[in-house]
DNA sequence: CATGAATGAGTTTTCATTCAT
DNA sequence: CATGAATGAAAACTCATTCAT
C-alpha cells in the first residue's frame, strides 16, 4: 500500500478521524518494523526498538498487531501482494511477452517500496521451520508465473524447459539477492539484456 | 574442518589425549550447533538447545568458545575455509576449464558436509549490519573467482563480461537457494548441463 | 439494585433525563462487570473486556466509576445491601421463625440477581489482605442475625448454642458454595427440610 | 512433601548434591508460592514477588517450574495428595467409623501444612472458567468419600442419604472456610462434637 | 457525554553467561 | 574437565488509566 493511496482513503470524507489515524499509524509502524527486520533480522528487532523508531510507546504497537509474529505476517503479505498484482496477470507467449514480463519483473524489484521486503522474504525462506505458515503461501504464489515461464519455453524449443525455469528462476532469485547486498552493483538494464539474450 | 582431517589431526602422536578429546568435542558441539542455527536460525537456538543436542552441559560449551557469537564465528570461517579450498585454485582459460569449475562447483555444494551451512551463510549476508565483519572476509574470499571468470568470458567473446559473471553467479547463488529450500527438485546434472549450455 | 428500584428512583419526576441515562449506564457496567468478575475473577477481567461486553468505551466506565477497584467495591456494596435488608428484620423466637429464616435465606440465594455476586463474596472473603475493608463491614452485617440465631439455639435447648450456630451457618455458608459449584446439583426444597430437621 | 521427608529423601546417599538442591529449591518455591497465592491470590501475586520472598532471582522459578501456572498446579496437586492420601483409606460403616472419618478430617484440616492451601482450592472452585483442568480433578477426588459416606447414611435410617451427605459435606466445606477466615474461632473439637451429634 | 488512541509501569518469560562444586 | 544452579538484563506482552477530539 503506498503513502499516497493512504492518503487518498483518508482523504475520503466518510471515513472516521480514528480510523484515519489507525491506517495511517499501522502503515507507520509496518514501514518502520519493515526496515528493522530488513537491517537487523526478525529476532534481532525488538518491540522496543521499533517504537523507539516509530516515537510511540511499546504498548500501542499491539494495539494495532496481535503479537511481532502477526506484525511480521502483514508486513510480508502486504508485500506479497504488491508483488503478485504486478506480475500475476502477464501472459508469456511470445518473445515480446517475455521481454515484458522480465521488464516487469525488474522494474518491481527496483521501485519496490522498500528492498528490505526482499531481505525478509529470502530470510524466511531460508527457515522454513520456524515460519511454515508463511511457506505455504510463498509456494503458491510462486507457481502460477513459473507455469506460465516453462510453457513459454517448452513452445519456444527448449530441450530442458523444466531445467530451464529453474535456471532463469535462479537467476532471478540470485539477481534479486545480489542487489540487496550491493545495490550499487547492480545496473539493472544491463541485467535485463543478458538475461533476456541468455535466455532466448 | 571434516571427520576425517579431524581424526588425522589427533592420530598425529605429539598431541596429548586430553588435546584430542577437546578437538572432537568442539567439532562435535560446532556440527550440532550448525544444524541447528541452520533449521532454526542464530537467535532462535539458545546454548541450552546446542547442549542438550550435543548431550553435555551448557557450561562446557564454554569451555570452548568464548561466546554464543564466537561459536557462529568459527563455524562460518569453518565452513568458508572448506569451500574456498575447494575452488581457488581452479584456473579457468578453456571451455574445459569452465566445465570443470562448473562441476567442482556443484560437487561441492552437493557434498558440502552440511548444506545448513549455505543457509548460514545466506542468512548472514542478507543482515550486514550484524555481521559486517564477516561480510568483508567473504567479498575479498569472492573476488578472485569473480576475476577468474570475467577473464574467460572476456576471452570467449561476451558482450559484457561484467553482467555475464553477475548473471552467472546469481544462477549459482540462487541455485543454491534453491537446492537449500527444496532439495529434491534440483536435479545437479540437468542443471550443470544448462548452465553450461547458457553461459558458453 | 434491582431494575425495579432502578425504574422506580428514574420514574421520579425531579429526576432530569440526562440523570436517568446515567442511573441506567451505571448499573448497566455494574451487571456486566459482576458477570464477568464473577465468571473469570477480578483480576482476569479487564476493563476492555468489561467495555465491549456493555457495548461502551472504556473511557466511559472511567465517567461512572473513579477506577476497577471502586467499580468493585460498588458492585460489592450493592450486593451486600440487598442481601442484608432481606435478612436482617426477621426475629427468630419460634421454630416457625427459624423456619421463615431459613426460607427466607433460600429464596434469597435462589432469586438473587446474580449469583455471581455470591462468588465474588467468597472470593473476596479468601483474600482478606487485599479487601480487609469489606471485610469488617461484612462481619458486622453478619452479627446481628447470628446472635438471634443464637439465642434461638439457646433457648430451645442446645447444648452448645454458640457450636450451634457456627455449624449451621457452615452449612448455609457451604451450601451456597455448593450451588455456585454445581447449580443443578441442589435441590433447595430437600435442603431446607434437612436443614429444619437436623437443626430443630 | 513435609520438610522431614524432604530431609530424608535428600540424607540418602545415592542421590546427587545437585539433585539435593534441587528438591529443595522447589519445596521453598513452592512453600512461599503457596504463602503468597493464599494471602493475595494467585493473579495478584506476582513471580518477582514469589522470588523477593524466596531470596532468588525470578529466573530461577523458570528453571524449576515450566510457568506460573503451573507452579500453581504443582503446589495444588501436591496439596491434593496428601488431602486424598489421608482420607480415602477410610471405610464408614459403623458410627465408630464416623466419628473416626470425622476426627481424621478435622486433625488433616488443622494439622495441615498449610491452611493457605484450602484457600487455592476453595478460590479455584469458584472459577471453574480459569481452571478447568484441575476442576475434573477436584470432583473425582471427591466422589470416592461422597459415596462413602451416603451408604453409611443409607444404612443408618437416612430419610434422604443424598441430602444428609450434601449438608455434611456443605457443613464441612463451611467449617473449613470459617476456620481460614477466623481461625481462631474454630474450636475443633467442639465442632466435632456437635457434626457428630447432628449427624448421628 | 462518549470515544478510542496513547501511555507506561508492570507482568511473565527467556537466555547468554558465570561460578561453586 | 564437567556440571547445572543461579543470575540479571532484556524480551514480548498486558492493561488500568488519561486525554484530545
Amino acid at each position: 500500500m503506498t503513502d499516497r493511496l493512504v492518503n487518498r482513503i483518508i482523504m475520503t470524507k466518510n471515513i472516521g478521524k480514528a480510523e484515519q489515524i489507525r491506517i495511517k499509524r499501522k502503515k507507520e509502524i509496518m514501514d518502520v518494523a519493515l526496515r528493522l527486520f530488513g537491517t537487523f533480522g526478525y529476532h534481532a528487532t525488538s518491540i522496543s526498538h521499533i517504537a523507539n523508531e516509530a516515537g510511540i510507546s511499546k504498548g500501542l504497537i499491539y494495539n494495532y498487531f496481535e503479537s511481532k509474529e502477526q506484525l511480521l505476517k502483514e508486513i510480508f503479505d502486504s508485500g506479497k501482494d504488491s508483488w503478485l498484482s504486478n506480475l500475476g496477470e502477464i501472459e508469456i507467449k511470445t518473445k515480446k511477452d517475455f521481454e515484458k514480463f522480465i521488464n516487469a519483473l525488474f522494474k518491481l524489484i527496483k521501485d519496490f517500496e522498500n528492498k528490505e521486503w526482499f531481505k525478509l522474504y529470502y530470510t524466511m525462506m531460508l527457515q522454513p521451520t520456524v515460519f511454515d505458515i508463511l511457506e505455504k503461501e510463498i509456494e503458491m504464489a510462486h507457481k502460477d508465473f513459473l507455469v506460465n515461464l516453462m510453457n513459454y519455453f517448452a513452445k519456444n524449443g527448449s530441450e530442458d524447459p523444466e531445467m530451464d525455469v529453474l535456471i532463469l528462476h535462479s537467476a532471478i532469485d540470485g539477481t534479486v539477492l545480489q542487489y540487496i547486498y550491493v545495490p550499487e552493483a547492480i545496473d539493472f538494464e544491463r541485467v535485463k539484456k543478458v538475461i533476456i539474450k541468455r535466455f532466448t
